[in-house]
DNA sequence: TGCTATTATGTTATCGATAACATGTTATCG
DNA sequence: CGATAACATGTTATCGATAACATAATAGCA
């Protein structure tokens, strides 16, 4: 790593937070006073609030939240356990999760796990519980028993907590895309381009939002009354590397087939890929649809169909959820538990687009 | 939205917070005594020690880190200002941030700004502020005059501040890709394959690394004795449809191009796309390379090359550096402020390869 | 053996704010 | 006109912890 020198400024000088008792001193009344100017109370004369005001401005005074958060039992911070943050996925939830917050009047705190090392998990929920979060949001899917721990520790968090694609369970809140639907969503669109012959490829398979996907191409395809046999599937673990090589087995123990279902779009890319190196026309021969919808995905070669997932809005509606929940709690009332599912939505593009064909 | 009905469970018990009063009424000790076992103080004997711990163990104390940050006037949080989470570059960063806050014992403050209002930007960094965070982190890119507020707001902070991606300034710590560094082993690569009429789609000119690259690519021409005339220069913004816009523009003004630098992967897929629909053969008659290094690249059709630039580091880098800041200020020492460059680095792949040529 | 250093623990003040309560003043009304 | 309500403000307690200071018991040493 190579610095470049710039010349450097001094130290700035330390000074230290104006307080509510700086406020109140200048302005000669009470930190009470001060208080009640700042949260707006009523009972407090025109003639004072606008002095306290004008010293608030003039020092540039503005209240500890900590302090606030403190004595009120009430932060306004949400903490937020993620995932995956270097893909796509996870940021765009998190992008949803960010704006809801913020207009929601909420901050996060953020916790970012990398592993599924559940003996670590008491540790991540209590250092969030341990800086007052008013609720918690589990942005991070979940892989085989990840979520075992589930059954042990939640019972112990005193705040709401609220999971985004965790599989439904029971008196636990979370929100969804709803993956089987999108799977029935990508397949019947693929036979009513006319295909029977429609292999998949899936995500791992561990990952409970893999299966659904992979469980509604299979019930569309009986559905229809074709054929969904477990050697026209392949596992990749949704990277394009592993794609290629799903495909490449699928096509051998599937020659005939005319369409391929990729459980995320970067392994539908690979697909692209690899039908053109062995001069598979896409989509004359071979559909492809993928899922997610990633900003690439409409200028691949050809422009790849897929399904969208909204995750903005899963974030959003996640922040929404936990919010009510806690307000809810604030009111002592009772909330009843129930998962929310987004739906997905079909796009359209060349290499399923049947005007292409011969 | 469709909901799906789940058994619900009643309300949690809303059992308040295990205080550290409580245990030390339940040890029979002090709470000062609770605090230095807490905190590994020394001058506690063993007995009592093994005492407090037990209690701790058995009603699950965890102290509040509010409190403590209230009192000691440090929180180990870090404010976190970032802008554009749902593109792939900055969550990149987030997450080398997040990786080196863990591993530092900082937990993470975030605050998302999706435009430019200046305006609220005191009350951004406020808000960060009102919470005690030990520093800041400004994860946006520098767009026009966006850093203008600078001269005015960040005097007034008292906190150490750590920009990402922003030009070196006096006085100002900042943790940049050497973006101008890449524009050179971009163009530099395609001259050493051969190419010489080599045209450039930038990133929108008011982003600093936009320019930046651009830079690059004039000066290594220049360098080398040929030209790099404005037409043979079209900007974009970073979207592949702005992409595929300007590569159209660009192969008209300049018809006999033999090489593209694309600002980034997403215009240089536009390329890539716009190229063979043209006819046109990559890299035989057009080698093209892009930038970032997104996961998708090596697998366009042809791979892409590019210049990859390390966010994970850069954020790592930024959360180390002010990291060290706040060490140094705590011990009233005086820091020089220098911006730290991270190198990028080219990637070859097919999309330039020479061993592909005919 | 008496004095200081070390160890062990407790008490009180403090961080910056709000809650709860108290007090005084001005309207309102029968 | 006196009682009560509404307004205006101040005082003290509190949130959960640690800092600073105080005290007591033991140990080491001249």
């Amino acid at each position: 790593m190579l610095h470049i020198q710039v010349p450097s400024l001094t130290l700035p000088d330390r000074k230290k937070r104006v307080t509510i008792k700086d406020v109140a001193y200048a302005a000669g009344v009470s930190t009470q006073t001060v208080s009640r100017v700042m949260n707006n109370f009523s009972y407090v004369s025109n003639e004072t609030r606008k002095r306290v005001e004008a010293v608030v401005e003039e020092m540039g005074y503005r209240p500890s939240t900590l302090a606030r958060s403190l004595i009120q039992q009430r932060s306004y911070t949400l903490g937020v356990v993620t995932f995956g943050l270097k893909y796509i996925g996870p940021s765009q939830t998190l992008n949803g999760v960010a704006d809801a917050a913020d207009e929601l009047g909420y901050m996060l705190l953020m916790k970012e796990i990398d592993a599924f090392d559940l003996s670590n998990i008491d540790n991540i929920i209590g250092s969030l519980l341990s800086r007052q979060v008013d609720g918690v949001l589990w942005v991070a899917p979940e892989i085989g028993d990840s979520h075992a721990w589930l059954d042990k520790s939640l019972e112990k968090v005193s705040v709401p907590f609220v999971f985004i694609a965790m599989e439904p369970r029971e008196g636990i809140m979370s929100v969804v895309t709803d993956n089987y639907q999108g799977g029935v969503l990508a397949t019947q669109h693929l036979l009513d381009c006319g295909r029977k012959k429609i292999g998949h490829i899936s995500g791992p398979l561990t990952w409970w939002e893999a299966e659904e996907r992979k469980r509604g191409w299979r019930a569309t395809m009986e559905n229809a009354g074709l054929e969904a046999p477990e050697h026209h599937c392949k596992e990749g673990n949704w990277s394009s590397a592993s794609g290629e090589q799903a495909f490449n087995q699928l096509i051998e123990a599937f020659p005939d087939m005319d369409a391929v279902f990729a459980g995320n779009d970067q392994m539908a890319l690979s697909v692209l890929r690899e039908a053109h190196r062995r001069g598979i026309q896409v989509p004359e021969q071979l559909a492809v649809i993928g899922f997610d919808n990633i900003p690439e995905s409409a200028f691949f070669y050809p422009s790849l169909s897929t399904i969208s997932q909204n995750l903005q809005l899963l974030g959003k509606t996640a922040v929404q959820t936990v919010v009510e929940m806690i307000q809810t709690r604030q009111e002592n009332q009772i909330l009843e538990l129930q998962s929310k599912f987004i739906p997905p939505s079909l796009i359209v593009r060349e290499s399923t687009s049947p005007t292409r064909s011969p």
